[in-house]
DNA sequence: ATGAAAGCGCTAACAA
DNA sequence: TTGTTAGCGCTTTCAT
């Protein structure tokens, strides 16, 4: 027999096994790796950990799960974790559940409902503590976690959405906001750059209509398409195009600002002089982009942990509403 | 009695439920379920499957966890899911963890090695089938994760690493490829933008430092940061004070990048006619900054595939090193 | 082709 | 203060 390195036993060290080396009963174990129910004598429990040390023991978590009906984990979907906005609010969301002890499950539906249902179904076998959902539809389909007694929350919404408890900013008044700001610079001709249709969007484009009715001035042009970068690009490069292109453009979301920018730069435009732009969401990368961008902050961190003790108190659905903030910076023109 | 919708059941619906009311055994359930591993009647089969639907049953994860010793999840802790490089690569991993039907347990370090070991422990307890780690050390503690049997596969290395797998680009190599290009560009004095210290950060350090060296060039100023758009914005700016400004600059992380390009902008230097950038990583971020970025790209999506494969194959340990591809944009002065 | 039953590792009620 | 014990819901061997 040798003396070398613990041969790689495949951990299956079970309370039992501690609780006979402390010799105890496996109920003390799990008393004392739980602090209670019960209390155990100091001398015992003394034991009990020593045992837990030398036999190098680690709960089985699936044993616990199944015990309590808690997997003590929750559960997020997003269209696209790699937006800076949910990857913003997913970190947020992963720091305020570890608090609690509870581990992250993330998920992308890629914009798809059919993905985004699957998903939502495996959280729901998974008997996850809680589901975060920023869907695709305005109409998400969340029986599956209702049916299985899952608290859910849903996000990125501006309105209420049958009997699940939401949250998320007043985009309408948001939007609108951003564009009487744009307004405020005197322009009179100012575009629009949104998603391709659904849900949330249509709020923001109502807003940016609100703005425009109320000054009286004529509906600008609006260049649709997906919220990535390439999106803003393309729809960016539409808007410039147009015979009568507008003088300053509402961009609904960040990341397609990013791409705007680039459309804008590769034409030679200045921003904002010849070209004014307000976006929204308040990512990190807006404060980055050159010019930086003026938009409009969601509270991105507090609606995260928001969202998380709300999926543990599961008080009675209700919508939240989070205030905006229209944050100043180059791309709006106030800075020459 | 009213007709009114379905009482929300707390779906305490198991497998002897469906069993029972398809008149067949527990056993059988699981059969058609699993599609094995015995054979089902397809009449049988049929009864039970209506049996499920009517019932509304949902399989529980955490009693097959348990028996399975598997609960069909992977895990990955990154030090920052909010960089573009991490995201983009955890969406990779959750595609083809999901694509096994694992679900993805993400969890951020935020660079600290006491939390990444905290999370560790963690994945380790609940059993997942594996782990990617993205380490803040150089030597991280993985012991919890091969006491409990569960393959890891460190990301983003460039060098082995005891006897767990590893993989990740040539960082020496990419580097050094990298200033090469500016040194081309006729470049003699060449910054560098890094990391705070630490692991692989050296690598790029040396790289930088090769190409300085076999080009008979004198080395150029280091200033050292977070990963960060913020870090590279303030390593920039204390680039840009230096007495002998360099003309061009390394930087090691798209992130930073971006930030070095917004203290470049406020300073008012002409990008690349006044300094060069090239950086790495290759993210969706670098192509749309303005000028876009000459950078070194990692085959983020292909390392995520083979990492989640790796991890299911658990094959002797190995270091596996990655193709980087430079990717010529604007910033380093290729075109005017 | 199907049923019966054991048991995965843990928690907590119930005893002592 | 501690031990005994009964499951949590599933999978699968062993019978039939």
């Amino acid at each position: 027999m040798s003396t070398s390195g613990t041969p790689p036993e495949t951990s299956r060290v079970t309370s039992q096994d501690v609780a006979r080396y402390a010799q105890v009963s496996a109920a003390v174990v799990s008393y004392v790796i739980n602090n209670g129910p019960r209390k155990v004598a100091p001398q015992t429990q003394a034991r009990v950990l020593e045992a837990i040390r030398v036999l190098g023991y680690r709960p089985n978590a699936a044993a616990r799960a199944l015990k309590l009906g808690s997997p003590e984990m929750i559960g997020i979907v997003v269209p696209d974790s790699t937006n800076p906005f949910f990857a913003e609010f997913s970190h947020a969301v992963e720091d305020a559940a570890g608090e609690r002890g509870h581990a992250l499950l993330l998920a992308n539906s890629g914009e798809t409902a059919a993905i985004e249902r699957k998903h939502l179904k495996a959280f729901a076998s998974r008997q996850v503590d809680g589901v975060l959902l920023a869907s695709v539809s305005p109409f998400p389909d969340v029986s599956p976690l209702i049916a299985a007694g899952i608290p859910v929350v849903l996000l990125d919404r501006s309105t209420p959405f049958d009997d699940v408890t939401s949250i998320g900013v007043d985009l309408r008044a948001g939007a609108r906001m951003a564009v009487e700001h744009l307004i405020g610079h005197g322009h009179t001709n100012i575009g629009l750059v949104i998603g391709a249709q659904q849900s949330a969007e249509q709020e923001r484009e109502q807003g940016w209509l609100d703005a425009l009715t109320e000054a009286g001035l004529p509906e600008g042009p609006i260049a649709r398409g997906p919220f990535s970068r390439a999106g803003g690009y393309a729809a960016g490069q539409r808007l410039l195009k147009l015979a009568h292109r507008p003088t300053a453009i509402f961009v609904s979301s960040d990341i397609q600002a990013i791409g705007v920018l680039r459309a804008l730069h590769e034409s030679g435009l200045d921003i904002p002089a010849e070209m004014a732009i307000v976006s929204f969401d308040g990512s990190p990368e807006s404060e980055y982009s050159w010019p930086s961008l003026t938009t409009l902050r969601q509270p991105v961190r507090s609606m995260a942990v928001d969202a998380v003790s709300s999926l543990f108190h599961k008080a009675d659905s209700s919508h939240t509403t989070y205030p905006t903030e229209l944050i100043i910076r180059r791309s709006c023109g106030c800075t020459p």
